[in-house]
Order: C-alpha cells, then structure tokens, then sequence
DNA sequence: CTCTCTGCAAAGCATTTGCACATTG
DNA sequence: CAATGTGCAAATGCTTTGCAGAGAG
C-alpha cells in the first residue's frame, strides 16, 4: 500500500496499517468534528463494505497513538477529530456545529486546580455551548425574539 | 404530603409534587455525584417499587427547573447533583470520584471566546481528569512507579 | 373529577464484542 | 505463515417511551 505522511503515525506504532485505517484518517483529515456515522459515510465512498464496528474500533486505536482526539457532549454520539492542538469546543445548542477556540490561559489555571487537590497525570476538557449567529438570526426571523 | 424546604421549587413550578420526586432531591440533598442507577439505590430505601424510568423523569425535570444539574464524561453514565453554585468537576480516571472544584477566573475567559464568535445564551462546563493522589498511592504500592 | 404521574416492559441508540474469514508484515 | 484486522450480527449499557392503572390537586 502507498503510504502518506499521515499514515506514519500508526505504522511507528504496534499497529498495522490497513486501508480502512488510512481511509479513516483521510476522512478526518479535511477538518470538521465527525461521529462515528459521519465517518462511516465517508469511508464507505472508498472501502463501500466497511463496518460501523471498523470505524469505531479503529477510532479507538488512532486515539490510543494520539492522532485523534474524541469529543462528547452530554448524551450526544461522541464527535471525532484530527489531533492538532490543544483546543476547546464551542457547540452551538440548536444546529450542533462546533468551532474549535483557544485559550491559552486556561491551562495554569487547570493545573493550578488540579495540583492544589493532588491530582496528578491531569488532562482537561473545556465544552462552551450556546446559540452560534446564524441560528440566532434564524430565530428572530420566524418568532419575534 | 409533608412539604420541605427543598420541594418549593417544584410547587412554584408546573409541575405536582410527588413522594417520588421529593426522594430523588432528598436523596441528592446529602451531596455527591450519583449516577440514575445509585440515585435508584437511594430512593428505593424509601420506596421500594420505583422504577429506573420515574428517577429519569424525575431527574430532567428537576434539570429543568433548575434544582439539579447533570454532567457526563465519555461514555460513562450521566452524574447528577443538586445545583447549588457554578463549579466544575475533578475526575479521578482510576476510581471514578468526582470533586468539586472553583474556578472564578474562568467566566472571564469563556464569555471573551463565546462573544468573539458572536455565541449568545451562553454556557460551559470545564471536566478535568487525572489520578487523585489515593489512586496514586495505591498504585505504587503495588508496581513501582 | 381531571390531569398528571408512575410502574412496567419494550424500544432506541451509540458503542462493543465473539467469531470465522481475510489481510498484513 | 503467524499474528492481527475485518465484516457481520448479536449483545450491551444507558436512557427513553407507550400504555393502563394510581395519585395529586
């Protein structure tokens, strides 16, 4: 199989590299924040027999190396992504889009948290959820709010 | 019924004030992160015959007065606990205790972010993971990292 | 007395898993 | 070729829901 750069990543690991694995990280590799669904979808215009079990169980390994990163909110399906940096959601309560934001100084004030009740191997997750603009001026045009 | 301090919410709302819901705020009122199942646990020492779809019920309403509030990580099954002032929560990845933690100066922060991508009805929820020091100990005791 | 609530059991949905065959290195 | 990965379908775990009888106001 021809293999990109992106591809390193799992064949540095103890994991072989398949071609639903490099077709997952080609699908997630266009940005945005995907469930499960959305990937299968996508990876299915490839590998049309795919499974959903495929697509979940390679997610989990892909966010096991640290090319992914996983995303949940509330008792929605899990969203997924490409690791790049480290980031926050901002999700939009009526359409469900998500934004990545940055915050850089929320990182001493996590550690602080954390290291003054003696937690250690800390990570941390920032979900914003409100209304994004467009499903604001939505809103005014039918109602009158 | 005899009507306690924490059940005005629910006769100041539309809804009735049953001996089901006022055990679902009794059993929250002790504190804690309990998920529907030991929330059941607790209210089936009063009534033994409720059922895990009444504690539900009971739960989004109570979240939508506002007398509770929620929180889910990952896939683990959703916590709840009485809503008493903003806070954020502090997971140990092992045990699975939630603390309680504040962070004043993140609001700030949160509504800079939201309004630069003009988001109204604004709200955030911060989750930090890590080993709590017990887990910790106790796992030095028995490796040796 | 009417409307709301509850228990029960079944359904729903996202995710996980066992197994026999296919593929990778 | 030995180990790992995949498709399929069934199983799982949390949560929601339809319905007929019970309880609140």
């Amino acid at each position: 199989m021809e293999v990109k750069a992106a591809d390193v990543g799992l064949l540095q690991s103890r994991y072989r590299l398949t071609k639903q694995r490099a077709a997952v990280l080609r699908a997630l590799s266009g940005g945005g924040h995907l469930s499960a669904e959305g990937i299968l979808h996508r990876v299915r215009e490839e590998i049309p027999a795919v499974s959903l079990g495929t697509i979940y169980r390679t997610l989990e390994i892909l966010r096991a190396i640290g090319l992914v990163q996983a995303f949940t909110h509330g008792g929605d399906a899990a969203r997924y992504e490409a690791a790049l940096d480290k980031h926050h959601h901002l999700l939009c309560s009526q359409c469900r889009h998500v934004l990545n934001v940055h915050a850089p100084e929320l990182a001493r004030i996590v550690y602080e948290v954390a290291s003054a009740e003696n937690f250690d191997q800390v990570d941390y997750s920032l979900t914003i959820v409100g209304r994004c603009a467009r499903c604001a001026t939505a809103a005014r045009t039918v109602s009158n709010n």
